[in-house]
DNA sequence: CTGTTAGCGCATTCAA
DNA sequence: TTGAATGCGCTAACAG
C-alpha cells in the first residue's frame, strides 16, 4: 500500500518539492533532527506518500562513512572462521555495520589484493586474520588509512591493534591433561609450520613437552598439508608408521577427526590405545564417537574482542594500538579419557575415578559472556 | 616507498592538477579509456606519486552501481549455507563484486529487517535462502527496486528468479535406495515442518514411501526442533520410543549425526540394525563412523546457479523471470549399506556383492561443473 | 584526443 | 526554526 508511485527512485529533492519545504528541512526531518512538528509531519507524510528511502551510496560520499566493515579469512570451509565471522557480524550489527566478507582462500595474491582494493574506501575498517603474515602483509597493513584489526600475531615493532590466542598454553594444557592421564608419548600433528597457527602450535608442544620432562621426538611430530580433515587421514598414516605414539595433539579439530578414522582404520581405539586432543573446539568437535576433547583457543572470544577493538577505533582513530591475548580453556570429552584402567605406562598413583567432567584450565574468562575483554 | 605523501587522500582534482591536464582527462586514463600516450603516462606517473586510488564510494554514486552483492541465510552455522556461501563468493568475485553477508539467524524480523535496507542501495542484488517464505517476505521480494534471486520455493505467481532442490525427488533417492537395501520399516527425521526445506521434505517422504507401497505410519515420523545436531539427538530419542525402524531418512546431515549418536547410546549398530541417510552432503557427512550416505541437494549448484541468474539479471533488469530446478543426486556411503547379510525382512534375490559404491541418480549435472545451469 | 561542465543524492554551513 | 547554496569525488555528456 504506502509503496508509493513506483515510477522512479525519490530522492530527497523530491519528497522536499512534495511537502513542500527546503531540502535541507526534508532533510532534518529524515536525520531526526530539530524541526517544528507540523514541518516535520509534512515531511514524514510527502516521503511516506513518495516511498522514500535515503540513498546509502550519497549519504557515504558526503559523510565519509559507508557502515561497513570487511572481514577477511583465510579458510571458510573451516568451522573456526565461520564462528568468527557469525560473532563479528554480530557484534558490528548491532553497532549498525554491515558485514563485507572476503574469503581469500589460501591465496596469498588475493589477500594482497582484496587489501589493496581497502583504499577504494568501501568499507569503514578491517578485520583480517591471515594464514600467512607476510612481510607484504605487513606493509600494506602500515599502509592503508583505514583501521585493522589483526586477528593472530604481528611483529613487536607494528602499531596495529591485535588480537590472538595463546596457542602455547593451549597446548600446554593438552599434554598436561594427557599426561595427567598416564599418557606418555605424546605425538603432535600439525599443519604446515609456515602458517601462523602452524608455527604457534609447533613452538607450544616443543616447549610443553620440555616442561613435562619428555622428549620431542621427531618422529613423532608431522605436518599435515592443511588444516582439513583429508589432510589429517594422510598424515596420521605417515605417523603411524614411523612412530607408536599413545596420543596425538592435534592442531585443529578437523584434522584431529582425520586422526581418529586413520587409527580406527589400523585397528586401534581411541582413547584405550591412543587419546587424542583436538584444538579450537568448534562446532564439530562433539560429533564423533567418541566425542573430542579439544582446547579452546578462545576463537568467539578473540572475534567478538577483533570487533570491538574495531569499533572502538572506528570511534577514535587515534587511541593507543592494544594487543589482547584470550586464554584458552580445555574442555575434555571422550577421546582423551580413557574408561578402562591404563594398562601400558607406569604412573603408580591412581588419579581419581575420573577425570574432572568438564572444563579444564579456564582463567578469568567473561563469565556473562558480555564483558569488555578490552579492559583486560 | 610509492605510498606517496601520506598528508590527505589523494583525489583525481589533485592528479590532475600534478600532472597538468584536466579532471576529465585523468579520469579516462585512470579508466583506461583512449588517451594520447604521454598524456597517459603523465597522468599514470601522477597518480602514482600521490598514491591515487579511485573512491568507490563517488563512483558508485555517479555510476549507480555498488559493485555489491548480498546474500541472506538463515543459519551461517550450518555447513550447507556456508558452502553456498562460499560459491556465491568465487562466482561474484570473479565477476568483480563483492560479497555483503547477512546472517539473519533464525530470526524472521531481521529478515525483513534487510529486506527494508535492502532499497538504501548498498547493494546491487540480493540472493535470499530463507528458511521461512512468509507472505511479508514475499511482498518485500516484490516491492523491492534490487533485482533478486531466491533459493528455495516461491509461490506461482511471484515473477522472481530463483532456483531450488528437487528435494521430493531427493527423498525419493533415498527410500528407493533404502528399499533396495531390504530395508522396510523407513522412519523420517524431519526439521521443522513450518520451514520451506521441513515442508518439502515431509511430502516427498510421504510420496516416496506411497510409490514403495509402503505405508508412512505417523509414529515413524518426527520433526526435530531444528535442523541442528542437538535437536537430531533428543528427536531420534523420541522416535525410537514409539517405533522400531530399520532404517532412518534425516532431513539434514546434521540430524543424521544425532540420529547416529542416539541410535548408538541405545545399543544399536548402524548401518546393521538401523540404516541411516542425511541429506545435504555436505563436508560433514564424510567424518562420522560409519561415514554418511546422503542426498546430494546440489547446493553448490544452487548456489552457483543463483550467482549467475543473478548476474545475468544485474546485466539485464528486464530478462523474463526464470526458475531453475536442480536434481539430487544419492552419495552411498557407510552407513545405510550393510556389510553383514540381511536377516530380518525378505527380499529373496540378492542385489550384487555390494551396493554401486558411490554416486547413484545422477542425471545431466554439469559435468564440466562449469557449464551454464541457467541455460538447461 | 582533450577540456569544460553538470550533476549523482545527500548533509551542512551560513544567512535570514 | 527554516531556506539557499556548496561540495563530497567522480563520470559522462558535450564542445572544441
Amino acid at each position: 500500500m504506502s509503496a508509493g508511485t513506483a515510477g522512479r527512485r525519490s530522492t530527497l529533492v523530491r519528497v522536499a518539492e512534495h511537502a513542500g519545504v527546503s531540502i535541507a528541512s526534508a532533510s532534518r526531518v529524515v536525520n531526526g533532527l530539530p524541526a517544528s512538528a507540523e514541518l516535520a509531519a509534512r515531511v514524514r507524510k510527502a516521503a511516506d506518500e513518495l516511498g522514500y528511502v535515503p540513498d546509502a551510496t550519497a549519504r557515504s560520499l558526503k559523510v565519509g562513512r559507508t557502515n561497513q566493515i570487511a572481514l577477511a579469512v583465510a579458510d571458510v570451509g573451516n568451522p573456526v572462521y565461520v564462528a568468527m565471522m557469525h560473532e563479528v557480524n554480530r557484534v558490528i550489527t548491532k553497532a549498525g555495520y554491515r558485514l563485507v566478507l572476503s574469503s581469500t582462500g589460501n591465496d596469498a595474491q588475493s589477500q594482497l589484493d582484496f587489501l589493496g582494493e581497502l583504499d577504494r574506501g568501501f568499507v569503514d575498517g578491517l578485520i583480517l586474520s591471515p594464514l600467512r603474515m607476510t612481510a607484504e602483509v605487513v606493509e600494506r597493513l602500515r599502509a592503508t588509512r583505514h583501521p585493522v584489526v589483526v586477528i593472530g600475531t604481528l611483529p613487536e615493532d607494528v602499531a596495529i591493534d591485535s588480537v590472538r590466542a595463546d596457542s602455547p598454553r593451549g597446548i600446554a594444557l593438552a599434554v598436561d591433561h594427557l599426561a595427567t592421564q598416564g599418557r606418555r608419548r605424546i605425538a603432535l600433528l600439525n599443519g604446515p609450520v609456515d602458517t601462523v597457527p602452524g608455527a604457534a602450535r609447533l613452538a607450544g608442544y616443543l616447549s610443553a613437552m620440555d616442561q613435562q620432562g619428555f622428549v620431542a621426538n621427531a618422529d613423532a611430530q608431522i605436518a599435515a598439508k592443511d588444516f582439513t580433515y583429508r589432510a589429517g587421514i594422510t598424515a596420521t598414516a605417515r605417523l603411524l608408521e614411523r612412530s607408536s605414539p599413545d596420543a596425538i595433539v592435534c592442531a585443529n579439530d578437523l584434522l584431529a577427526i582425520g586422526a581418529l578414522k586413520t587409527i580406527r582404520a589400523a585397528g586401534m581405539r581411541v582413547p584405550d590405545d591412543i587419546a587424542l586432543v583436538g584444538m579450537d573446539d568448534s562446532d564439530i568437535a562433539e560429533l564423533p564417537d567418541p566425542s573430542l576433547t579439544s582446547v579452546n583457543l578462545g576463537s568467539v572470544k578473540r572475534a567478538k574482542a577483533a570487533a570491538k577493538l574495531l569499533l572502538r577505533r572506528l570511534a577514535d582513530h587515534d587511541a593507543a594500538a592494544k594487543r589482547l591475548v584470550i586464554e584458552p580453556t580445555l574442555t575434555v570429552r571422550e577421546s582423551s579419557v580413557s574408561t578402562r584402567r591404563r594398562t601400558a605406562a607406569s604412573n603408580a598413583e591412581e588419579m581419581g575415578p575420573a577425570a574432572a567432567p568438564t572444563t579444564g584450565g579456564q582463567q578469568a574468562a567473561d563469565p556473562a559472556g558480555d564483558g569488555e575483554a578490552t579492559t583486560r
